[in-house]
DNA sequence: AACGATACGGAACCGTGATTCCGCTTGTCA
DNA sequence: TGACAAGCGGAATCACGGTTCCGTATCGTT
């Protein structure tokens, strides 16, 4: 589930503890400071070692990764939820601002959206493509019903997710990422 | 102009030519390598030494700095320009467009347009504001002819186009940016 | 309780890249 | 054309942060 299901015997106890400390806690500095959080610090903040922080994740780009696929999953989730809701393009609609929403405030994963810093983020294919498969039908239901612009794709949605998290990650003040959203929302209409 | 006006004596002319070159560099190697062109490689790419550069740009951030004022300053002439349009959705609209499109392969501007690595950018107010007014005024008369939402505010259009930037600057592959762009032009009529 | 496998801490190490320093060179001006 | 301020080059310095190493501590099993 964190790092990965492929290693076999279970944590120690104390390891296993340890490791759900390091997780949150590098989420809460990563949102915090964005990727310039330190793993020294995060391992402070964990009260472990730093090389306690590098027996799990053997590089900081490891550490990134694992909260990456973890939010993948949980937009997975959400859109699952979401194909449930009758109205087509309510459906989408509802669907990008509940992923929105759950990604305020998570630094690692708005890097991991927008490709930042060279990363090669190995092992997320996986999780994105699971995702792809249940948004792809979500925006066919949406065009079958005219209620989006024929052309609007799967692409399209990345793209836009990227922008509106650029919105988020980097418009501190202004206006709320949300507007964007809207602006978006409205543009994905026919025509 | 480039670094300050405020600076009296001109520069020794071999000195000019080197900062004309200095700046050019800079501008290639960001475009191509983003934030990490590194200083040594663009006093390389201008064919001065390290000390040379660092002459003029006492930091890395007063270089990234001079390039993106001037970049404000051509946005406020593209700005100009399109106020004369007629239409007053197709100033704006236009303007938009060109802005975004002179941006394309100018990383040092979009990473300040994202405010990105907490550089200060010291300077960019003034130049900032400038633009501000003229882009008010463009929005301001496209909302008196009912052709875009009358909540538009000159916030928006900064996060639009910093949304429209990341498109730009993250998704090399997937869609151009011009569909995010689309899409937000949709979005911004009236409703 | 004893033992080996795991795990822990954190000082030391290292690479990267920005910035400094200073002896030498060149443009400008009288 | 001589003097000197302005400019030049680039090796050396520094800071910062990720990563390694290894002696010690703890868990879980027999």
């Amino acid at each position: 589930m964190t790092t990965d299901q492929r290693d076999q015997r279970p944590l120690r106890a104390d390891a296993q503890r340890n490791l759900e400390r390091v997780i949150s806690s590098a989420r809460a500095l990563f949102a915090e400071r964005g990727m310039r959080a330190q793993m020294e610090d995060i391992a402070a903040h964990a009260g472990v070692g730093i090389g306690t922080l590098y027996r799990r994740f053997p590089t900081k780009e490891a550490l990134v990764t694992a909260l990456v696929r973890q939010r993948f999953q949980e937009f997975a989730v959400i859109a699952t939820e979401c194909e449930s809701i009758e109205d087509p393009y309510l459906a989408l609609a509802t669907m990008m601002r509940k992923q929105a929403e759950s990604t305020e405030g998570d630094a690692a994963f708005q890097l991991a959206m927008m490709n930042i810093d060279s990363f090669s983020w190995d092992g997320i294919e996986e999780d994105k493509s699971a995702l792809n498969a249940i948004v792809t039908r979500i925006i066919k239901r949406a065009k079958a019903s005219h209620q989006v612009r024929e052309d609007l794709g799967i692409e399209d949605f990345g793209m836009v997710m990227c922008g509106i998290t650029a919105s988020m990650y980097f418009m501190h003040d202004g206006p709320s990422w949300r507007r964007h959203l809207d602006f978006v929302l409205a543009g994905l209409r026919p025509q």
